[in-house]
DNA sequence: GTAATTGTTCATGT
DNA sequence: CACATGAACAATTA
């Protein structure tokens, strides 16, 4: 689930649970999510430091050390986080797990193994390294309409390509299309200026939507597409109107036909 | 057995 | 170089 409302919601979870508290041990169980960093270092760099506070780039979430350093995390497709004090309680797919001073433990769980974990002493350099575009939450209108001039391609990948923008996936370019009323498929150039601005605009509003329902869809408000999305599969502003479903940049876009026109 | 899954990267073709 | 497409990564479910 881990989109950038998601990831949020991993940030508030980590400050609630596991700030300040000094780590006793921690074992990497799964090598394959360590990105340039081995197994022996990352462990030894955790053992005994604290987290002091926590911070989100996109999908991205930085947990800064006493080191001076950064623990990065990123989820791939199945990765999230649980505190709990009973081992027996420690998730399936764990492979990262802190223990605390404290007797309770920190699980980095990732059935699917496409999350990431690693150590860098600068944010910065990091994000610049993987060469990110501006954070979804907080990119400027101008830099937004910048980013998309002399770009072609459809909207949908646009949003999909982190290289542009940080922090929007499948899920929710899918929502943030159907507010904006704007069928997926619609080539960038075929685009008004309106168009656009309606895009950056919806783009915060619903990121920011799921962030306050707590990435819950189930939650999300009756004129949102994602609670609808592969269950009664009906567009929540008519239910005469079926969803339809197409393949673009390898991922299936939902969208409703009658309120996102084709160009 | 088949297809699909909320992410990213790489190879190949246009 | 920009973009589209499909494969790969891995595990599980419908």
């Amino acid at each position: 689930m881990p989109e950038l409302p998601e990831v949020q919601k991993y940030k508030q979870y980590i400050d609630e649970t596991s700030l300040h508290q000094p780590i006793k041990e921690a074992t990497i169980k799964n090598e394959k999510i360590l990105e340039n960093i081995n197994k022996a270092d990352i462990e030894n760099h955790l053992r005994t430091n604290t987290i002091t506070q926590t911070t989100r780039f996109g999908k991205y979430l930085f947990l800064s050390l006493k080191t001076d350093s950064w623990l990065v995390l990123h989820f791939g497709m199945t990765g999230n986080l649980k505190y709990f004090s009973n081992i027996n309680e420690q998730p399936a797919h764990t492979r990262l797990l802190l223990s605390f001073v404290n007797n309770h433990y920190l699980a980095f769980d990732c059935q699917r193994l496409f999350g990431l974990v690693t150590v860098t002493s600068n944010i910065n350099e990091y994000i610049k390294n993987k060469k990110l575009g501006p954070d979804a939450l907080t990119i400027k209108k101008k830099e937004f309409m910048d980013n998309l001039s002399n770009r072609t391609g459809k909207i949908k990948t646009i949003l999909l390509n982190q290289h542009i923008i940080s922090g929007i996936g499948n899920i929710y370019a899918d929502e943030i299309l159907f507010q904006s009323r704007i069928h997926p498929e619609t080539q960038i150039n075929n685009l008004s200026k309106d168009h656009i601005q309606s895009v950056f605009s919806h783009i915060s509003f619903v990121l920011q939507t799921a962030i306050e329902h707590d990435a819950d869809i189930s939650n999300y408000p009756q004129t949102f597409l994602l609670p609808h999305r592969r269950n009664d599969n009906l567009c929540p502003l008519n239910k005469n109107h079926k969803l339809s479903t197409v393949k673009i940049s390898g991922r299936t876009t939902y969208y409703c036909p009658y309120h996102q026109l084709k160009p």
